[in-house]
DNA sequence: TATTTGATACATCATATATATAACAAGTGG
DNA sequence: CCACTTGTTATATATATGATGTATCAAATA
């Protein structure tokens, strides 16, 4: 998976990790069972501390998108039961609430709807491998 | 427009106080013309720093939310022609994604989709959704 | 003039972010 | 056994952000 980090930037770099790898998993560029690079060599990547990757990948663990282990590395968990769904939920009502509040087009709310989740359409067996770090 | 602050939360006040404006406007709880409580008067009511209302009611300003001045105040200007939406356009696509990502089925995805936007359907003005929806 | 309004300019304190260095623990392979 | 990689943890430091405190200013108004 490319990853683009944006330093200096109004977002915390383990914040902008953490989406990042969430939006691979959702477009498909990261799935089941595939390895994240060693926060070391992803620091390394960026130019930035290992602290940082490794808070990165701490959230990801809390939030169930990864599993991490000394044995296995960071490897993506996606087969999650029903969780928290309060969080997006709300998530989504607010960016919702933005757009309609600056007086957005429902249409064109529809349009976006869409056409992120046509985005997120990766089937069930497609895509492009993903190259990232060590792989099994 | 009844506000809750969430003293000690994880997020900073004066977003919160943005968001519950946002969301208001986008209720139709707050509409084009409607005053804002002064800074000073709102941060009594919640027992925080006009400091921190001032910084709420100057970021909403700059989202072109609301419009301020010291002969009005603060008053909702939600007349405004569609700028930035790749800003709210990103979010969207990041909120879907964790959705998408935790496994949430597309169903759900939608239900929640068709909740939040008939919440927000206040009869202004704006294109009829489609009265397909159904609940949550 | 006195009051209300947002706007600014300082300051302090606490927390968050990011880096730096070091060490530890578990697993792998020469 | 030893070297190496992996995530994990512990300090420490520097900077940025969040929130408060105090004070003042500027424009509008009663």
């Amino acid at each position: 998976m490319r990853m683009e980090l944006d330093l200096g930037g109004e977002q915390p770099l383990y914040q902008q990790i953490r989406d990042q790898v969430v939006l691979a998993i959702a477009t498909g560029a990261l799935r089941e069972g595939d390895h994240l690079p060693p926060i070391r060599e992803l620091a390394a990547e960026f130019g930035i501390h290992f602290h940082t990757v490794n808070k990165a990948y701490d959230l990801l663990r809390q939030e169930g998108f990864i599993r991490l282990s000394r044995k296995s590395g960071a490897v993506v968990h996606t087969s999650r039961s029903e969780a928290d769904t309060e969080v997006w939920q709300h998530k989504l009502r607010l960016v919702l609430a933005e757009a309609v509040a600056k007086g957005v087009a429902r249409a064109q709310v529809e349009a976006a709807y869409r056409a992120v989740l046509a985005e997120f359409e990766h089937g069930s067996s497609e895509d492009a491998p993903s190259q990232s770090g060590r792989d099994a």
